[in-house]
RNA sequence: GCGUUCAUAGCUCAGCUGGAUAGAGCAACAGCCUUCUAAGCUGUGGGUCGCAGGUUCGAAUCCUGCUGGACGCACCA
């Protein structure tokens, strides 16, 4: 909060204790003040309805009359920073000193060494948050990004906000579908192992598609997976520990990086080669078959992870459902035991309280389910991290799911109320689950809707970016052509590009107008995820996509660039920025449009804040896109070059303010930042 | 059928913990590059906020009903 805010609040709660003896404390007073629609009505207001809650009687109108008026004599205790005090209706309206407020802010942003806007929390919070969590042997297409960039970038959000973070991918590494996976794979004899090793997911994702339509004709196919299934999980349970003693292995640790655990399948390369000849070998047995599923894994997470490395996303762990498919047996005792769970048509559910659907714990083969595997690892994950807050990154089509999960460690905490005799073998069990309640929190968001290539059905996300780069990498072409035409000083520039426009690009050596283009078409798809509130579905649409003006990633990035480029202009002209000087007139033409952008930057913490507490990361992009806005309106009416130093100098110190607070949301949102485009 | 969720300009969306005159971008049309990057800027047109009630001094926002769409609802994840 600013100074001007923060005057304001001890104004209005001291004079409002003081003439009405009515105490509202800190919090409430700001909460009464509100940012007017238009600034014709002022800088900050006070809705007088709210004052009513508060002890004020009468009519909104008459409330503001008498508050007005205990205002008014004591006005001189805030004049210092205001200029002066209305009333308009229901309102309060106050104006500060113009002059002063644009001067206090970009100050601020200039003492704040970039980190304008950072918390330093007293109390930081333990985050988890789960997201991305493809399923392996898929592709990665663009319905996993929607999670992975929300994910990525309410990580972010929460780390500025102050709080630890851990971000967890949860593979989808486990269940029947695996059964399958390995049934195609050993079925069919016709696999084409130089494709394989060439790009093994889109083979195993042929395979899955392929007995997936096998299994609408051939019962038997559906019965081997189900077999084969059951096998890989007997054989990952076979060192059965418990989980009671796992868990107390977990206790708390310290350590942030946690790969896989027990069933990782990292550094099994060399052990397993796959060929024609030796394929068969796998099939047979138990624990071949456990290596074909590890090696299916080891190769999924090479692909994901070369993936998140090109789009700029990080994990803390690497998780699977796989670790937890252990002690899902005993969950399924405890939940029995303790009464919560019952046995229906062979399998076990539980009936959850305001849950009409029952949740399914247990198959009637014994085999182990999605929710059973995630309530083993939300209270390993407690055992492990002991967490404040755990974060899902789902789409809304699983809130189901997650409901049953929220429901039933409700049920398991009211439980331990009533019987906790029940369980007293199980006290690190209990520990965790009497926790873990309010603490888990669903982040739904919408459906990718109508989404298609020119060819097929599926968008791959490669090929989604590469779309995007390519159509950056023509404009950027026109574009530094245009201005080679114009002024000759990029010479070096179009020749680079000259250079790349061909076909052949030496590899791994990516010219700076490849990788330009590359982080505009990342920033242009990234942003398109990150633009609209979670909830809505978002249409699919290419020509949105591939449009790079208005409200886009690319327009961000440009006006980021701009500032760069005008800024070393301006420090050529030797700004002494040692002296810095903060001034600015009322009286010169660009000042209310200085003023202005101040305003939008003073309430970019509030933008923070409020990502963070709603989980939408939007509210950041809508911020985003109106600073900028802001900004490249006054770059368009004012030209700064030709001017006196002391009157650019001020404006110098604008600019980088509007360029740090860009720059952190940029980060904020996982959109590339471009030194120049 | 039950549950969740959504419906705002031709299109894509902001605005939603009730509050001042419902805002952007795209598309359309009319302008602005001898001057700091035109991926930009200026202007024009475009709205019964799905429909009907209710609560309130006040409703796009909250409640109820209806219509329409999306998603989910027992051995997938």
């Amino acid at each position: 909060m600013d100074v001007f805010k923060k005057s304001l609040v001890s104004f209005i709660q001291g004079i409002i204790k003081e003439k009405k003896n009515i105490q509202i404390s800190h919090e409430e007073s700001e909460k009464l003040i509100k940012n007017p629609p238009d600034s014709s009505f002022g800088d900050y207001s006070l809705a007088s309805y709210y004052l009513s809650r508060y002890g004020f009687k009468g009519k909104p109108e008459e409330i503001a009359e008498e508050i007005f008026n205990i205002f008014i004599p004591d006005f001189e205790r805030i004049e210092d920073l205001f200029d002066k005090i209305e009333i308009k209706g229901v309102y309060i309206n106050f104006f500060v000193d113009k002059e002063k407020f644009a001067s206090h802010i970009i100050q601020d942003v200039a003492g704040s060494n970039g980190n304008y806007g950072r918390t330093a929390h007293e109390k930081p919070l333990k985050v988890i948050i789960d997201f991305s969590s493809p399923n392996i042997a898929k592709p990665f297409g663009v319905g996993h990004l929607r999670s992975t960039v929300i994910g990525m970038s309410l990580s972010k959000i929460y780390e500025f906000c102050g709080h630890n973070v851990i971000k967890i991918n949860y593979l989808g590494d486990f269940g029947t579908q695996f059964g399958k996976l390995i049934t195609a794979f050993c079925r069919y004899n016709d696999i084409n192992f130089s494709e394989f090793e060439k790009d093994p997911v889109k083979v195993l994702y042929g395979l899955y598609v392929r007995i997936h339509k096998d299994e609408q004709t051939d019962a038997t196919a559906n019965e081997e997976a189900k077999n084969r299934f059951k096998m890989l999980e007997d054989f990952i349970s076979i060192n059965k520990r418990s989980l009671e003693e796992y868990l107390g292995n977990l206790n708390f640790k310290k350590t942030k990086k946690f790969f896989g655990g027990e069933n990782s399948a990292e550094g099994i390369s060399d052990k397993i080669k796959l060929s024609e000849k030796n394929k068969n070998a796998f099939c047979g047995t138990q624990e071949g078959q456990y290596d074909l599923w590890r090696l299916f894994r080891k190769l999924s997470i090479n692909e994901f992870k070369r993936i998140y490395k090109s789009i700029g996303i990080e994990f803390d762990a690497y998780e699977g459902e796989a670790s937890s498919a252990e002690f899902s047996n005993d969950i399924k005792d405890i939940l029995l035991e303790s009464g919560i769970a019952e046995v229906s048509e062979g399998a076990v559910i539980v009936r959850i309280k305001g849950v009409k659907a029952p949740a399914l714990i247990a198959k009637s083969d014994g085999t182990s389910l999605y929710l059973s595997r995630d309530i083993v690892t939300a209270i390993s994950r407690m055992a492990k991290y002991n967490f404040d807050k755990m974060i899902y990154v789902v789409g809304s089509e699983q809130s189901l799911h997650f409901n049953q999960l929220f429901g039933i460690f409700d049920m398991l905490k009211e439980n331990l109320k009533e019987n906790i005799d029940k369980l007293k073998d199980s006290p690190n069990f209990k520990r965790y689950v009497s926790i873990m309640g309010g603490r888990l929190v669903h982040v739904k968001f919408g459906r990718i809707i109508g989404m298609s290539t020119r060819k097929g059905n599926i968008v791959f996300l490669n090929d989604y970016i590469e779309e995007a780069s390519l159509k950056a990498k023509e404009k950027l072409n026109k574009e530094r052509l245009e201005r080679f035409k114009d002024g000759g000083t990029v010479a070096g520039e179009v020749t680079d590009l000259i250079k790349t426009t061909s076909k052949i690009t030496p590899v791994g050596e990516k010219s700076e107008a490849e990788q330009t283009s590359l982080k505009i078409g990342i920033g242009a798809v990234i942003f398109n995820d990150l633009k609209t509130r979670r909830a809505t579905d978002v249409n699919f649409n290419w020509d949105n996509v591939l449009s790079f003006e208005g409200q886009t990633g690319p327009y961000l990035q440009y006006t980021v660039s701009r500032i760069n480029s005008l800024v070393s202009k301006l420090n050529a002209l030797n700004i002494d920025s040692k002296h810095p000087d903060f001034s600015f007139s009322k009286k010169d033409t660009d000042f209310n449009d200085i003023f202005l952008i101040a305003k939008q930057i003073a309430c970019f913490k509030d933008a923070v804040n409020e990502a963070m507490e709603q989980n939408e990361p939007s509210v950041l992009s809508s911020y985003a896109l109106e600073l900028a806005s802001l900004f490249n309106k006054y770059y368009q009416n004012y030209r700064l070059i030709g001017n006196d130093i002391n009157f650019i100098k001020p404006r110098l110190f604008m600019l980088s303010s509007v360029r740090t607070v860009l720059t952190q949301i940029l980060n904020l949102l996982c959109v590339p930042v471009l030194e120049r485009m």
